[in-house]
DNA sequence: ACCAATCTTTAGGTGTGACTAAATCTTCGC
DNA sequence: GCGAAGATTTAGTCACACCTAAAGATTGGT
Protein backbone atom coordinates (compact mmCIF):
# COMPACT_ATOMS: atom_id res chain seq x y z
CA UNK A 1 0.00 0.00 0.00
CA UNK A 2 2.76 2.57 0.98
CA UNK A 3 4.49 1.05 -1.97
CA UNK A 4 1.39 2.40 -4.37
CA UNK A 5 1.17 5.64 -2.71
CA UNK A 6 4.88 6.65 -3.24
CA UNK A 7 4.63 5.53 -6.82
CA UNK A 8 1.47 7.44 -7.55
CA UNK A 9 3.09 10.45 -5.87
CA UNK A 10 5.87 9.90 -8.51
CA UNK A 11 3.96 9.83 -11.57
CA UNK A 12 1.88 12.50 -10.89
CA UNK A 13 4.26 14.88 -9.50
CA UNK A 14 4.16 17.44 -12.38
CA UNK A 15 0.41 17.62 -12.51
CA UNK A 16 -1.04 14.48 -14.42
CA UNK A 17 -2.82 11.71 -13.28
CA UNK A 18 -1.79 7.94 -12.79
CA UNK A 19 -3.03 5.40 -14.93
CA UNK A 20 -3.54 1.84 -14.07
CA UNK A 21 -0.97 0.68 -16.66
CA UNK A 22 1.50 3.25 -15.28
CA UNK A 23 1.86 2.03 -11.95
CA UNK A 24 1.55 -1.81 -12.70
CA UNK A 25 4.47 -1.13 -14.88
CA UNK A 26 6.44 0.89 -12.22
CA UNK A 27 5.43 -1.14 -9.54
CA UNK A 28 5.97 -4.82 -11.96
CA UNK A 29 2.53 -6.20 -10.86
CA UNK A 30 -0.13 -7.31 -13.24
CA UNK A 31 -3.10 -4.67 -14.07
CA UNK A 32 -6.06 -5.95 -12.38
CA UNK A 33 -4.01 -6.36 -8.96
CA UNK A 34 -3.17 -1.93 -9.45
CA UNK A 35 -7.10 -2.01 -10.18
CA UNK A 36 -7.81 -3.82 -6.90
CA UNK A 37 -5.24 -1.82 -4.88
CA UNK A 38 -6.73 1.36 -6.05
CA UNK A 39 -10.18 0.56 -5.20
CA UNK A 40 -9.05 -0.21 -1.32
CA UNK A 41 -7.12 3.47 -1.38
CA UNK A 42 -10.03 5.40 -2.86
CA UNK A 43 -12.11 3.64 -0.27
CA UNK A 44 -9.81 5.02 2.26
CA UNK A 45 -9.48 8.23 0.65
CA UNK A 46 -6.46 8.44 0.02
CA UNK A 47 -7.03 8.92 -3.27
CA UNK A 48 -9.50 10.08 -6.23
CA UNK A 49 -10.37 7.22 -8.70
CA UNK A 50 -11.98 8.43 -12.72
CA UNK A 51 -12.93 5.25 -13.68
CA UNK A 52 -10.83 4.26 -17.01
CA UNK A 53 -9.14 8.09 -16.26
CA UNK A 54 -6.74 7.66 -13.77
CA UNK A 55 -6.04 8.58 -10.36
CA UNK A 56 -4.65 11.29 -8.31
CA UNK A 57 -3.83 11.63 -4.64
CA UNK A 58 -5.99 13.40 -2.00
CA UNK A 59 -4.75 15.17 0.64
CA UNK A 60 -4.13 12.47 3.02
CA UNK A 61 -2.67 10.43 0.43
CA UNK A 62 -0.07 12.64 -0.49
CA UNK A 63 0.65 13.77 3.10
CA UNK A 64 1.67 9.47 3.48
CA UNK A 65 3.29 9.32 0.29
CA UNK A 66 5.42 12.24 1.25
CA UNK A 67 6.12 10.70 5.11
CA UNK A 68 7.29 7.69 2.97
CA UNK A 69 9.36 9.46 0.49
CA UNK A 70 10.81 10.89 4.16
CA UNK A 71 11.85 7.75 5.41
CA UNK A 72 13.49 6.29 2.17
CA UNK A 73 15.77 9.13 1.41
CA UNK A 74 16.47 9.81 5.31
CA UNK A 75 17.17 6.21 5.88
CA UNK A 76 19.46 6.28 2.51
CA UNK A 77 21.82 9.02 3.25
CA UNK A 78 22.04 7.56 6.79
CA UNK A 79 23.60 4.38 5.19
CA UNK A 80 25.59 6.07 3.18
CA UNK A 81 27.04 8.63 6.00
CA UNK A 82 26.94 6.22 8.80
CA UNK A 83 27.27 3.02 7.60
CA UNK A 84 29.22 2.65 4.80
CA UNK A 85 26.82 1.79 1.80
CA UNK A 86 27.88 3.29 -1.77
CA UNK A 87 24.89 5.34 -3.18
CA UNK A 88 24.60 2.71 -6.11
CA UNK A 89 23.48 -0.36 -3.61
CA UNK A 90 21.16 1.45 -0.83
CA UNK A 91 17.63 1.79 -2.37
CA UNK A 92 16.89 -1.94 -2.08
CA UNK A 93 18.04 -1.71 1.52
CA UNK A 94 16.02 1.33 1.93
CA UNK A 95 13.09 -0.07 0.33
CA UNK A 96 12.30 -2.73 2.82
CA UNK A 97 13.42 -0.41 6.16
CA UNK A 98 10.83 2.46 5.14
CA UNK A 99 8.27 0.21 5.84
CA UNK A 100 9.74 -1.17 9.21
CA UNK A 101 11.15 1.79 10.79
CA UNK A 102 9.18 3.96 13.26
CA UNK A 103 8.67 7.43 13.56
CA UNK A 104 10.85 7.78 16.26
CA UNK A 105 14.14 6.48 14.84
CA UNK A 106 13.44 7.53 11.97
CA UNK A 107 13.46 11.38 13.56
CA UNK A 108 16.41 9.87 15.43
CA UNK A 109 18.25 8.93 12.54
CA UNK A 110 17.94 12.68 10.80
CA UNK A 111 19.16 14.22 13.99
CA UNK A 112 21.99 12.22 14.17
CA UNK A 113 22.92 13.39 10.26
CA UNK A 114 21.99 17.01 11.42
CA UNK A 115 19.02 17.15 9.69
CA UNK A 116 19.98 16.88 6.44
CA UNK A 117 17.93 18.87 3.09
CA UNK A 118 18.92 16.39 0.47
CA UNK A 119 19.62 12.68 0.30
CA UNK A 120 22.81 11.05 -1.16
CA UNK A 121 21.19 11.78 -5.12
CA UNK A 122 20.48 15.01 -4.33
CA UNK A 123 16.70 14.23 -3.92
CA UNK A 124 15.03 16.67 -1.42
CA UNK A 125 13.92 15.05 2.00
CA UNK A 126 10.39 16.34 2.95
CA UNK A 127 10.29 17.75 6.14
CA UNK A 128 7.59 15.83 9.06
CA UNK A 129 5.10 18.18 8.17
CA UNK A 130 5.41 17.24 4.21
CA UNK A 131 7.00 20.28 3.13
CA UNK A 132 9.83 19.63 0.73
CA UNK A 133 12.08 21.39 -1.41
CA UNK A 134 11.74 22.59 -4.44
CA UNK A 135 15.28 23.15 -6.72
CA UNK A 136 14.62 23.55 -9.95
CA UNK A 137 17.21 22.41 -12.57
CA UNK A 138 18.33 21.45 -15.93
CA UNK A 139 19.36 18.38 -17.63
CA UNK A 140 22.75 18.67 -18.02
CA UNK A 141 21.94 18.03 -21.58
CA UNK A 142 20.09 21.79 -22.12
CA UNK A 143 23.33 23.74 -20.57
CA UNK A 144 24.90 25.42 -23.30
CA UNK A 145 28.41 25.10 -23.91
CA UNK A 146 30.38 27.35 -21.42
CA UNK A 147 27.87 27.85 -19.42
CA UNK A 148 29.18 27.01 -15.05
CA UNK A 149 26.67 24.62 -13.17
CA UNK A 150 26.54 22.32 -10.41
CA UNK A 151 25.24 19.36 -10.05
CA UNK A 152 21.82 19.14 -7.94
CA UNK A 153 20.55 16.03 -8.33
CA UNK A 154 21.24 12.67 -10.11
CA UNK A 155 18.04 11.38 -11.32
CA UNK A 156 18.42 7.44 -12.58
CA UNK A 157 18.46 4.95 -9.85
CA UNK A 158 20.97 2.35 -12.00
CA UNK A 159 23.12 0.86 -10.24
CA UNK A 160 26.22 0.88 -13.00
CA UNK A 161 25.24 4.32 -13.67
CA UNK A 162 25.89 5.30 -10.42
CA UNK A 163 28.93 3.68 -9.82
CA UNK A 164 30.44 5.24 -12.92
CA UNK A 165 29.35 8.54 -12.07
CA UNK A 166 30.96 8.49 -8.53
CA UNK A 167 34.12 7.20 -10.14
CA UNK A 168 33.52 9.89 -12.38
CA UNK A 169 33.37 12.71 -9.82
CA UNK A 170 30.03 13.94 -11.17
CA UNK A 171 27.90 13.59 -7.73
CA UNK A 172 25.99 16.11 -6.59
CA UNK A 173 27.69 19.29 -5.30
CA UNK A 174 30.40 18.81 -8.50
CA UNK A 175 30.66 21.93 -10.08
CA UNK A 176 31.43 22.10 -13.91
CA UNK A 177 31.59 23.64 -17.05
CA UNK A 178 29.88 22.30 -20.04
CA UNK A 179 32.73 22.53 -22.70
CA UNK A 180 31.30 20.65 -25.88
CA UNK A 181 27.71 19.69 -27.02
CA UNK A 182 27.85 17.47 -29.77
CA UNK A 183 24.39 17.38 -31.70
CA UNK A 184 22.21 14.44 -32.96
CA UNK A 185 22.18 13.11 -29.45
CA UNK A 186 25.97 12.77 -28.81
CA UNK A 187 27.83 12.83 -25.99
CA UNK A 188 28.74 16.28 -23.75
CA UNK A 189 32.06 17.56 -22.72
CA UNK A 190 32.50 18.71 -19.30
CA UNK A 191 35.49 20.46 -17.19
CA UNK A 192 35.80 19.56 -13.66
CA UNK A 193 38.23 20.64 -11.24
CA UNK A 194 40.18 17.11 -11.64
CA UNK A 195 39.55 17.03 -15.88
CA UNK A 196 37.71 16.46 -18.07
CA UNK A 197 34.50 14.10 -18.60
CA UNK A 198 32.71 12.89 -21.53
CA UNK A 199 28.99 12.17 -20.75
CA UNK A 200 26.60 10.16 -23.25
CA UNK A 201 23.57 12.07 -23.86
CA UNK A 202 21.57 9.87 -21.99
CA UNK A 203 23.61 10.23 -19.01
CA UNK A 204 23.50 13.96 -18.97
CA UNK A 205 19.80 13.95 -19.34
CA UNK A 206 19.67 12.13 -16.11
CA UNK A 207 22.17 14.56 -14.34
CA UNK A 208 20.24 18.01 -13.15
CA UNK A 209 21.85 21.29 -12.79
CA UNK A 210 21.44 24.23 -10.97
CA UNK A 211 22.77 27.42 -13.00
CA UNK A 212 25.51 29.59 -11.33
CA UNK A 213 24.72 32.86 -11.74
CA UNK B 1 7.70 -17.86 10.84
CA UNK B 2 10.74 -16.20 12.29
CA UNK B 3 8.93 -15.36 15.41
CA UNK B 4 7.83 -18.68 15.74
CA UNK B 5 11.22 -19.95 15.09
CA UNK B 6 12.76 -17.57 17.95
CA UNK B 7 10.21 -18.60 20.22
CA UNK B 8 10.44 -22.16 20.59
CA UNK B 9 14.12 -21.65 20.80
CA UNK B 10 13.40 -19.60 23.88
CA UNK B 11 11.18 -22.46 24.82
CA UNK B 12 13.40 -25.27 23.94
CA UNK B 13 16.65 -23.53 25.47
CA UNK B 14 17.23 -25.63 28.50
CA UNK B 15 16.47 -28.95 27.05
CA UNK B 16 12.69 -29.62 27.05
CA UNK B 17 9.95 -29.71 24.21
CA UNK B 18 7.82 -27.05 23.63
CA UNK B 19 3.81 -27.08 23.50
CA UNK B 20 1.52 -25.59 21.33
CA UNK B 21 0.00 -23.69 24.06
CA UNK B 22 3.42 -22.66 25.10
CA UNK B 23 4.28 -20.89 21.72
CA UNK B 24 0.63 -19.70 21.49
CA UNK B 25 0.63 -18.01 24.92
CA UNK B 26 4.23 -16.11 24.00
CA UNK B 27 3.12 -15.04 20.66
CA UNK B 28 -0.30 -13.80 21.87
CA UNK B 29 -1.97 -16.16 19.14
CA UNK B 30 -4.65 -18.99 19.08
CA UNK B 31 -3.37 -21.99 19.51
CA UNK B 32 -4.67 -23.43 16.03
CA UNK B 33 -2.84 -20.69 14.48
CA UNK B 34 0.31 -22.71 16.08
CA UNK B 35 -0.47 -26.04 14.98
CA UNK B 36 -1.22 -24.95 11.56
CA UNK B 37 2.50 -22.69 11.59
CA UNK B 38 3.98 -25.93 13.23
CA UNK B 39 2.24 -28.47 10.08
CA UNK B 40 4.00 -26.02 7.75
CA UNK B 41 7.98 -25.43 9.59
CA UNK B 42 8.15 -29.25 10.12
CA UNK B 43 7.62 -29.60 6.45
CA UNK B 44 10.43 -27.26 5.86
CA UNK B 45 12.40 -29.48 8.08
CA UNK B 46 12.84 -26.46 10.78
CA UNK B 47 11.53 -28.36 13.64
CA UNK B 48 10.47 -32.02 14.43
CA UNK B 49 6.55 -32.45 15.69
CA UNK B 50 5.48 -35.22 18.38
CA UNK B 51 1.63 -34.93 17.45
CA UNK B 52 -0.07 -33.90 20.95
CA UNK B 53 3.84 -33.73 22.81
CA UNK B 54 5.87 -30.91 21.04
CA UNK B 55 8.58 -29.28 19.30
CA UNK B 56 11.60 -29.13 18.94
CA UNK B 57 13.88 -27.43 16.61
CA UNK B 58 16.17 -29.12 13.63
CA UNK B 59 19.88 -27.78 13.24
CA UNK B 60 18.56 -25.52 10.65
CA UNK B 61 15.53 -24.55 12.63
CA UNK B 62 18.35 -23.84 15.64
CA UNK B 63 20.67 -22.12 12.85
CA UNK B 64 17.74 -19.96 11.73
CA UNK B 65 16.32 -18.96 15.43
CA UNK B 66 20.47 -17.59 16.19
CA UNK B 67 20.34 -16.12 12.88
CA UNK B 68 17.44 -13.74 14.05
CA UNK B 69 18.56 -13.90 17.09
CA UNK B 70 21.75 -12.33 16.20
CA UNK B 71 19.94 -9.62 14.11
CA UNK B 72 17.77 -8.23 16.99
CA UNK B 73 20.47 -7.82 19.63
CA UNK B 74 22.41 -6.53 16.94
CA UNK B 75 19.74 -4.49 16.35
CA UNK B 76 19.29 -3.20 19.74
CA UNK B 77 22.53 -2.56 20.30
CA UNK B 78 22.98 -0.23 17.79
CA UNK B 79 19.87 1.36 18.74
CA UNK B 80 20.73 2.41 22.06
CA UNK B 81 24.51 3.10 21.55
CA UNK B 82 24.48 5.07 18.42
CA UNK B 83 21.06 6.47 18.62
CA UNK B 84 20.82 7.26 21.98
CA UNK B 85 17.24 4.72 22.44
CA UNK B 86 17.25 3.77 26.19
CA UNK B 87 17.22 -0.35 26.75
CA UNK B 88 13.73 -0.30 27.60
CA UNK B 89 12.00 0.87 24.83
CA UNK B 90 14.46 -0.71 21.75
CA UNK B 91 12.40 -4.00 22.21
CA UNK B 92 9.35 -3.17 19.73
CA UNK B 93 11.49 -1.58 17.05
CA UNK B 94 14.21 -4.31 17.27
CA UNK B 95 11.05 -6.96 16.60
CA UNK B 96 10.22 -4.84 13.60
CA UNK B 97 13.34 -4.24 11.97
CA UNK B 98 15.01 -7.62 12.38
CA UNK B 99 12.59 -8.70 10.02
CA UNK B 100 13.37 -6.22 7.07
CA UNK B 101 17.18 -5.81 7.24
CA UNK B 102 19.71 -7.80 5.17
CA UNK B 103 22.40 -9.70 6.25
CA UNK B 104 24.65 -6.70 4.72
CA UNK B 105 23.64 -4.00 7.26
CA UNK B 106 23.53 -6.61 10.37
CA UNK B 107 27.10 -6.91 9.51
CA UNK B 108 27.84 -3.37 9.19
CA UNK B 109 26.54 -2.59 12.57
CA UNK B 110 28.17 -4.99 14.21
CA UNK B 111 31.14 -3.84 12.29
CA UNK B 112 30.45 0.05 13.93
CA UNK B 113 29.81 -1.49 17.24
CA UNK B 114 33.07 -3.43 17.05
CA UNK B 115 31.64 -6.90 17.00
CA UNK B 116 30.38 -7.18 20.56
CA UNK B 117 29.39 -9.98 21.72
CA UNK B 118 26.79 -8.53 24.48
CA UNK B 119 23.57 -6.82 23.54
CA UNK B 120 22.29 -3.58 26.84
CA UNK B 121 20.84 -6.62 28.44
CA UNK B 122 23.60 -8.59 28.81
CA UNK B 123 22.40 -11.30 26.23
CA UNK B 124 24.87 -12.82 24.09
CA UNK B 125 24.48 -12.41 20.79
CA UNK B 126 25.20 -15.19 18.84
CA UNK B 127 28.04 -15.17 16.10
CA UNK B 128 27.26 -15.38 12.38
CA UNK B 129 27.95 -18.68 12.22
CA UNK B 130 25.28 -19.83 15.66
CA UNK B 131 28.40 -20.21 17.78
CA UNK B 132 26.60 -18.11 21.37
CA UNK B 133 28.22 -17.39 24.55
CA UNK B 134 27.34 -19.57 27.68
CA UNK B 135 28.00 -17.28 30.42
CA UNK B 136 26.78 -19.38 33.81
CA UNK B 137 24.82 -16.99 36.64
CA UNK B 138 22.97 -16.99 39.21
CA UNK B 139 19.62 -14.98 40.12
CA UNK B 140 20.68 -12.49 42.70
CA UNK B 141 17.97 -14.00 45.01
CA UNK B 142 20.24 -17.14 45.11
CA UNK B 143 23.65 -15.36 45.96
CA UNK B 144 24.75 -15.58 49.99
CA UNK B 145 24.77 -12.62 52.10
CA UNK B 146 28.73 -10.71 52.26
CA UNK B 147 29.15 -12.45 48.06
CA UNK B 148 30.52 -10.07 45.74
CA UNK B 149 29.09 -10.28 42.29
CA UNK B 150 28.76 -8.54 39.05
CA UNK B 151 25.35 -8.59 37.07
CA UNK B 152 26.15 -10.25 33.77
CA UNK B 153 22.01 -9.98 32.73
CA UNK B 154 18.94 -8.78 33.30
CA UNK B 155 16.08 -10.94 32.10
CA UNK B 156 12.65 -8.97 31.78
CA UNK B 157 11.67 -6.84 28.98
CA UNK B 158 9.14 -5.27 31.01
CA UNK B 159 10.01 -1.28 30.56
CA UNK B 160 8.76 -0.27 33.92
CA UNK B 161 11.47 -2.62 35.31
CA UNK B 162 14.24 -1.76 33.08
CA UNK B 163 13.49 1.60 33.51
CA UNK B 164 13.72 1.32 37.50
CA UNK B 165 16.87 -0.15 37.31
CA UNK B 166 19.16 2.06 34.97
CA UNK B 167 17.57 4.68 37.05
CA UNK B 168 19.37 2.16 40.31
CA UNK B 169 22.59 1.86 38.39
CA UNK B 170 21.81 -2.03 38.82
CA UNK B 171 22.91 -2.92 34.80
CA UNK B 172 24.96 -5.57 33.39
CA UNK B 173 28.62 -4.58 34.46
CA UNK B 174 27.71 -3.66 37.71
CA UNK B 175 29.65 -4.88 40.39
CA UNK B 176 27.61 -4.99 43.86
CA UNK B 177 28.02 -6.78 47.17
CA UNK B 178 24.85 -9.07 48.93
CA UNK B 179 24.18 -7.35 52.11
CA UNK B 180 20.64 -9.09 53.24
CA UNK B 181 18.98 -11.73 51.97
CA UNK B 182 15.21 -11.28 53.75
CA UNK B 183 13.47 -14.97 54.07
CA UNK B 184 9.87 -15.40 52.78
CA UNK B 185 10.06 -14.33 49.48
CA UNK B 186 11.77 -10.95 51.26
CA UNK B 187 13.69 -8.49 49.47
CA UNK B 188 17.56 -8.65 48.66
CA UNK B 189 19.42 -5.38 49.84
CA UNK B 190 22.82 -5.06 48.10
CA UNK B 191 25.89 -2.26 48.07
CA UNK B 192 26.88 -0.79 44.69
CA UNK B 193 29.99 1.69 44.57
CA UNK B 194 27.47 4.87 44.96
CA UNK B 195 24.99 3.36 48.05
CA UNK B 196 22.71 0.70 48.85
CA UNK B 197 19.65 -0.46 47.15
CA UNK B 198 16.35 -2.81 48.30
CA UNK B 199 15.67 -5.51 45.43
CA UNK B 200 11.99 -6.84 45.41
CA UNK B 201 12.49 -10.99 45.16
CA UNK B 202 11.05 -11.06 41.76
CA UNK B 203 12.74 -8.72 40.30
CA UNK B 204 16.21 -9.94 42.23
CA UNK B 205 15.41 -13.63 40.18
CA UNK B 206 16.15 -11.36 37.09
CA UNK B 207 18.73 -10.04 37.51
CA UNK B 208 21.65 -12.66 36.45
CA UNK B 209 24.81 -12.26 38.45
CA UNK B 210 28.19 -14.29 38.14
CA UNK B 211 30.03 -14.91 41.39
CA UNK B 212 33.83 -13.14 41.30
CA UNK B 213 36.59 -15.57 42.43
C1' DA C 1 -18.76 6.86 -37.49
C1' DC C 2 -17.09 2.52 -36.94
C1' DC C 3 -13.88 -1.01 -35.75
C1' DA C 4 -9.71 -2.73 -34.04
C1' DA C 5 -6.17 -2.17 -30.79
C1' DT C 6 -5.33 -1.00 -26.27
C1' DC C 7 -6.42 0.01 -21.68
C1' DT C 8 -9.13 -1.10 -17.60
C1' DT C 9 -12.09 -3.59 -14.81
C1' DT C 10 -14.58 -7.75 -13.26
C1' DA C 11 -14.63 -12.58 -12.17
C1' DG C 12 -12.61 -16.20 -10.11
C1' DG C 13 -8.53 -18.48 -8.08
C1' DT C 14 -4.05 -19.04 -5.04
C1' DG C 15 -1.01 -18.91 -0.86
C1' DT C 16 -0.20 -17.12 3.68
C1' DG C 17 -1.35 -16.70 8.24
C1' DA C 18 -4.66 -15.47 11.22
C1' DC C 19 -9.48 -16.80 13.46
C1' DT C 20 -13.71 -19.71 15.80
C1' DA C 21 -16.10 -23.92 16.55
C1' DA C 22 -15.91 -28.58 17.01
C1' DA C 23 -13.71 -33.01 17.35
C1' DT C 24 -10.13 -35.76 19.38
C1' DC C 25 -6.44 -36.99 22.36
C1' DT C 26 -4.13 -37.02 26.99
C1' DT C 27 -3.91 -36.77 31.74
C1' DC C 28 -5.17 -36.74 36.39
C1' DG C 29 -8.28 -37.30 40.31
C1' DC C 30 -10.95 -40.45 42.45
C1' DG D 1 -9.75 -47.54 35.15
C1' DC D 2 -13.21 -44.10 34.12
C1' DG D 3 -14.67 -39.62 33.32
C1' DA D 4 -13.93 -34.82 33.25
C1' DA D 5 -10.82 -31.08 32.35
C1' DG D 6 -7.47 -29.42 29.58
C1' DA D 7 -4.50 -29.58 25.57
C1' DT D 8 -4.26 -30.30 20.70
C1' DT D 9 -5.66 -30.89 16.16
C1' DT D 10 -9.07 -30.66 12.34
C1' DA D 11 -12.51 -28.24 9.74
C1' DG D 12 -14.07 -24.37 7.80
C1' DT D 13 -13.67 -18.90 7.31
C1' DC D 14 -11.63 -14.60 6.48
C1' DA D 15 -8.59 -10.71 4.88
C1' DC D 16 -4.92 -9.53 2.14
C1' DA D 17 -2.49 -9.00 -1.95
C1' DC D 18 -1.22 -11.18 -5.67
C1' DC D 19 -2.41 -13.86 -10.21
C1' DT D 20 -4.80 -15.28 -15.16
C1' DA D 21 -8.66 -15.15 -18.19
C1' DA D 22 -12.29 -12.79 -19.94
C1' DA D 23 -15.42 -8.96 -20.42
C1' DG D 24 -16.12 -4.11 -21.04
C1' DA D 25 -14.64 0.83 -22.10
C1' DT D 26 -11.93 4.07 -24.69
C1' DT D 27 -9.42 5.82 -28.49
C1' DG D 28 -7.37 6.48 -32.98
C1' DG D 29 -7.21 5.42 -37.85
C1' DT D 30 -9.68 5.14 -41.89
Amino acid sequence: MEDYLKTIYHLTEHGEVASTTDIADALDLAAPSVSGMIKRLAEAGLLEHLPYKGVTLTRDGRQAALRMLRRHRIIETYLVSQLGFTWDNVHDEAEKLEHAVSEDLVERMSRALGHPLFDPHGDPIPAADGRIADVSTTPLSDIPVDEQVTIARVDTGVPDRLRWLAEAGLVPGTRLTVRDQQPFNGPVTVGLDIGQRVVGRDLAAQLLCTRDR
